[in-house]
DNA sequence: GAGAATTGCGAGAACGTTCTCGCAAACCGT
DNA sequence: ACGGTTTGCGAGAACGTTCTCGCAATTCTC
């Protein structure tokens, strides 16, 4: 395992000092525009790559931010959102260190304490509750710019960026009530209660709170007033779903649309409906959040709430780096979400 | 923006050196139990965290694994292998960086310079290109570890992580040809070509390459010979698909079945069907390759070739650690990939 | 052609750790 | 009580870079 090549290297081969190779490379300073040809050779002949944690080291800057994110990229936001980060961070010049929580706090704590041991100039982090963040403070984050997405904290002490998933989530219901639909469902996934429940548990994320909020605001204002509506909370497994469509389709009132607070609740109405031979769109309509290209191929075409996810990304990102190079601001910003109308909903009568 | 705590505030703070406080926070060396508690405490006190960077500039190991995967997350492959690369990394105390390039090998080449530079102590690389490889050798990867993932080097330096495609492809053909299919369309993504082709073009992938070759092998096995075999090889985009399905599907020995090569063909060949109001497992069957969860919960249920995706990302790292910590070793794994039956196969005649 | 301005470069400190070395104090055995 | 061992800790170097400072050598100015 041959040593690295260090500037000390390059500067012996070159027959000049450290300093002016350092100057030759990076290009500041006052030099000699034979002498960086010259250096620039040498260092080339020699392989010389920088070390950048040196670099880093010596600058207080390692142009590297964290993204701390709750779950993977088996997820249509964070799949999407993740690659816009580190394609928008990689424009801007900076690296992206990952981490993902699991919705777990402790995790959470770990992760943003790791990310801070790397040094990263800032984070961009999404939130595993509303509530817990003690560990966020200015101080314990040592006054690194921060972005908040996707989800609010509830006090409101950095950049926040977010979608408007209330609204959309009242469209969505006058979308299906304007369409004749007067039985309804909701499937709201919550993180950290276990099985299912119909009674509303804490929901200790902003953004399924509001979901939540806009279909329940989106039934009270229905022109026809819905007969029923079925309100199911469920935890995030594909077990507990699966049960949970099951007890919603068997009970006496089973609706004619089940919304859907993401995919993976999505999934387990697709997946159930299907055994039972239920069909999409006809004997029974769904809606969902987020969008994805499988979304859009299935037949019939699932009508979903699509939110700007790369804009999101690609926004925080550029509100961090700005905060980062010098100019902090708390913004409060809340990105338009949209109903992208498919086959899935039935139109009745 | 105050200074960050060092160990020498925390040095003087408890009125001891340096060396001392490092013993004590590290736990090495000969130190005193009661000295290592006062400084435990003055630390906890004054907030101090450690700095990775000086740490892993000095031990000359930065406790990190470089990722280079040539796909985003939206991917049905890489999100998961991604997830189960940063999970065993963690596992094994090590943190990931992640690059992707697009499939380009200059991007790879800046990617993997700037892991170099990062100074990840080894690498896992999804290589763009099987014969353009010249910048990935042990030179001037610095002897660095690097385990290769998914696809093949036509030189076979490094450790090399496969799945079976080829045997899984052949067990798909002979799937559908048990099931009286005759007809038979093949719809290979080709990444650096443009539009779609029916003559086969170079394929710069051993994995797609493997998956050709398996469909082959299958064709020239199977028992009743097909009456048609229609070959085609698409970009990997979006709208290039879409014209190859349509292709495909308008040719006057339109195939009764389409083998497609990754989801994106398959999500081509779903929305073509949809839009023509062609059923998919009844007028159209299809089998593809990578499983994922909408595939599964889909009505009718995608027939796939699943890839033991996280059980490859798994092993990848754990090779690499090995490696890192001293046994390096160049194994050639192939892990097995099975098909998948569900119900978008019809069963003719 | 003498003083002033400019140019090019080297010496050396600094970033925050870890770790080797060596020294003093405490402890041991006889 | 005296030589030898152990214990605890401080001094200082090292990792590879960047950048300030200052000093020669060169060029400019009148």
């Amino acid at each position: 395992m041959s040593r690295n090549v260090t500037i000390n290297d390059v500067a012996e081969a070159a027959g000049v000092s450290r300093a002016t190779v350092s100057r030759a490379l990076s290009g500041y300073g006052r030099i000699n525009k034979e002498t960086v040809d010259h250096v620039q050779k040498i260092a080339d002949s020699l392989g010389y790559k920088p070390n950048a944690l040196a670099a880093a080291m010596r600058a207080g800057k390692t142009k590297t931010i964290g993204l701390v994110v709750i779950s993977d990229f088996t997820n249509a936001f964070f799949d999407r959102a993740t690659k816009a980060i580190i394609d928008q961070a990689k424009e801007l010049g900076y690296r992206v260190l990952i981490s993902h929580t699991d919705e777990d706090v402790e995790v959470e704590k770990i992760a943003v304490d790791t990310m801070l041991s790397n040094q990263v100039d800032g984070l961009i982090l999404v939130p595993s509750s509303t509530k817990k963040h003690s560990h966020l403070t200015p101080k314990k984050l040592g006054n690194k710019p921060v972005v908040i997405i996707d989800r609010k904290l509830d006090t409101p002490r950095y950049t926040t960026i977010t979608t408007g998933d209330e609204a959309a989530a009242e469209e969505a219901v006058e979308h299906a009530v304007s369409n004749g639909h007067t039985n309804l469902g909701f499937l709201i996934a919550v993180p950290g209660i276990s099985g299912f429940t119909k009674t509303q548990p804490e929901i200790p994320i902003t953004s399924v709170q509001e979901r939540a909020d806009g279909f329940l605001t989106g039934v009270k204002k229905s022109k026809p007033k819905p007969k029923s509506v079925t309100w199911l909370y469920c935890e995030d497994t594909e077990e507990a779903a699966n049960s949970a469509v099951t007890s919603m389709l068997d009970s006496p009132k089973a609706p004619s649309i089940i919304f859907t607070s993401n995919n993976d609740m999505l999934l387990a109405v697709l997946k159930v409906a299907g055994d039972r031979g239920i069909k999409i769109g006809k004997d029974l309509s769904v809606i969902s959040f987020d969008d994805s290209p499988w979304a859009a191929a299935m037949v019939p075409g699932i009508t979903v709430v699509a939110r700007p996810v790369e804009d999101l990304g690609h926004l925080a990102v550029t509100e961090l780096v700005s905060a980062i190079e010098g100019k902090p601001n708390h913004r409060q910003i809340v990105l338009p979400a949209h109903l992208v109308k498919r086959e899935s909903v039935a139109k009745l009568k």
